[in-house]
DNA sequence: CTAAACATACATTCGTGCATGTTTGTCATT
DNA sequence: AATGACAAACATGCACGAATGTATGTTTAG
């Protein structure tokens, strides 16, 4: 069982990123181990070395996998003339939180970028990935709520920049808090 | 230079929870090892051995060491037969904060909690001191509001837990990403 | 002289990275 | 259309370092 076709091991690759979801949420990035997630995937570390470099490699593909549509979705949402950006940005919030309280592999990806993985400065480039990302995420806000003031739907005196902040801030806080411990609030209710 | 009385004693664990902070901040908690902390004190393993059990038990005393005397300054806030308990506990928030914003090892120590160790479901008891810990402050949180009720400084068809729950999730929001990126705004003016 | 307060030494385990082995699909050749 | 080479897609095995826990050595206070 070792002969594959190309679509065959495009699959393997998937289930070894759903293993590597799987095993990073229950044991955290640190103690999973290569042969952990292996094993889970019936299969054996060469499997993993062959499609990814290595730990890192395979914590960020499992990253990009589910980052990236949402990043095309945010983009799409603030981005042209929008004649409704704070709609248009509460609905993209309130359809996430939605999809977060059901949609099992956004909570374990979350979780595990939230609570079960350590920022040290030097993991590969993984902070610094994540960084930018939530620079960018910023970036957006903030031209969000400029599109907003230029619609007439936010006043012209507010402090851009900090509102970005302070709705990042809430916002991640939610995620962070609801993940901990879900049962303590309603997250589709926000 | 092994001889020392009682009270080096106190000393070198004193400066062996201070290298800690500094090294689980640096690198993070899975990656430092005992002998980086052992180094970085000018000391050995050996040390570390003889005051703590594990690396596990050298956290939760670096944890304790910071955690132990808020938590006194939390229940002496909210507990009596307070007159104003909405003042009491925003003037301890904003006391919070602001000593945050200056006491670099209070940084440290929160910054290795929030995003420097991963939560794993099994290691050692660590995870389940949290959980009870954020479930004590909750618990403390919603006697403040009844209390707030009580006095009239409330209406009394708040939801308490709601409002306890949304209350802690936005503190420790503000105090995650304000680790994260000091930078992006001032702390001082919650 | 005894034990506290460490330092030093050692054994053992565990995870990684790589090198090598093995099987099968694919494709050119005839 | 049969054949054979070649490479993709893994599995297996090995060597190396690194970290832990503990056992033992050493020094000095009391």
């Amino acid at each position: 069982m070792v002969g594959k076709t190309k679509e065959d091991a495009q699959a393997t690759r998937d289930i070894l990123l759903d293993s590597a979801e799987q095993v990073f949420y229950n044991k955290g990035f640190a103690r999973t181990t290569l042969m952990d997630v292996a094993t889970h995937a019936n299969l054996t570390r060469g499997a993993i070395y062959w499609h990814f470099k290595n730990k890192v490699d395979l914590f960020i593909a499992m990253i990009d996998r589910v980052k990236l549509p949402i990043e095309s979705l945010v983009d799409a949402c603030g981005n042209e003339n929008e004649p409704d950006p704070l709609g248009k940005l509460r609905m993209f919030s309130t359809d996430f939180l939605v999809r977060l309280a059901t949609d099992k592999q956004l909570q374990r990806v979350f979780s595990v970028m939230l609570h079960k993985f350590e920022y040290n400065g030097d993991v590969g480039t993984i902070e610094a990935r994540q960084s930018a990302a939530n620079q960018e995420f910023l970036m957006r806000m903030e031209r969000t709520y400029r599109q907003a003031i230029k619609c007439g739907q936010l006043s012209p005196d507010v402090d851009i920049k900090l509102a970005a902040v302070t709705e990042n801030t809430y916002f991640t806080g939610i995620i962070s808090s609801w993940l901990l411990n879900p049962t303590s609030f309603d997250l589709s209710e926000r």
